[in-house]
DNA sequence: TGTAGATAGTTAACTAAGTTAAGCGTACGC
DNA sequence: GCGTACGCTTAACTTAGTTAACTATCTACA
């Protein structure tokens, strides 16, 4: 039990079908509203990231791709491009309000439809998927700041 | 502890980013070969699923993208659409031994690198991923399935 | 001081993967 | 045997990603 192996192989077959199953719950959440890529970068904005290059390196695409992202993004009203004084090669993004208030409010709505699902399992179920999840945070996190490091 | 809504949140926060290093990860390792929907679909052809439609419900894709990427891995050699005399309306998939063969390598080289980050987990969180995984493949299942049963 | 190199971002040209809508042929219930 | 549902394909489109080449800025250092 709990052979590296074994496990590679069920995180393999679990997440990407589980990945195909967010993206169609927040698609329908958020109709034709956002994107999840898109949905993605303004989490990272309000959580305080504001530099085009950090958020293109957690979500591992290239600083072309954020670039039209936010390109898409700003053209909606959802984000600005604050000039910034003191390194003026990069830009400081930030939420408008719009942006702000349409992102909790999307949030909002996909947690509801999760939330919903997830009650459908038992107690102990949901604590081990509590903590599967912090352990493929820190799985995730390592295997990430390494490879920013190597590469 | 494990309210339904904190682990709502929690689960939208990692798994994206954790799906986008997978992805990383299986783009690495496979080269040029082939993309992870790909991989996917011959994942699913491996284990016996060999109708084009049920593919694309497990996928959570449109039948239209799925005749696409088929196309694309027929034109590889890796898949045949053999017909099926019961029912002359759907192809049996198969892989072809190549693709067999290949489907085999790239699995085993992409669960390589990923058992290779598990094992800097101590043994309790790979407990922990172990029935988190288990835990969120039941979810997925269960939405999935009712998703069918709805829409 | 001035120049070399690193960093942040954009643009262009491309590909893959997804969508919806329309259509073809087959199977099946009544 | 006819309408309807099903399996699949094609066409036209969008989004998200890529690499390569470019601009502009900052920084380190001879």
């Amino acid at each position: 039990m709990s052979e590296p192996n074994d496990i590679a192989k069920k995180l393999m077959e679990i997440i990407p079908p589980s990945m195909g199953w967010i993206r169609t719950e927040m698609r329908s959440t958020m109709k034709e509203e956002l994107t999840l890529p898109q949905f993605r970068i303004m989490a990272q904005i309000f959580r305080g990231k504001n530099q085009a290059c950090d958020i293109a390196k957690h979500q591992g695409i290239s600083q072309a791709a954020m670039s039209k992202m936010i390109d898409s993004l700003v053209a909606r009203g959802f984000v600005e491009r604050e000039p910034n004084e003191n390194d003026r090669r990069h830009f400081h993004l930030v939420l408008t309000s719009e942006g702000d208030s349409f992102f909790k409010k999307a949030r909002k709505n996909a947690q509801a439809n999760l939330k919903e699902q997830i009650s459908c399992l038992e107690l102990s179920e949901r604590e081990d998927l509590e903590k599967g999840l912090r352990a493929l945070e820190k799985l995730f996190l390592t295997a990430h700041s390494r490879d920013n490091s190597v590469r």
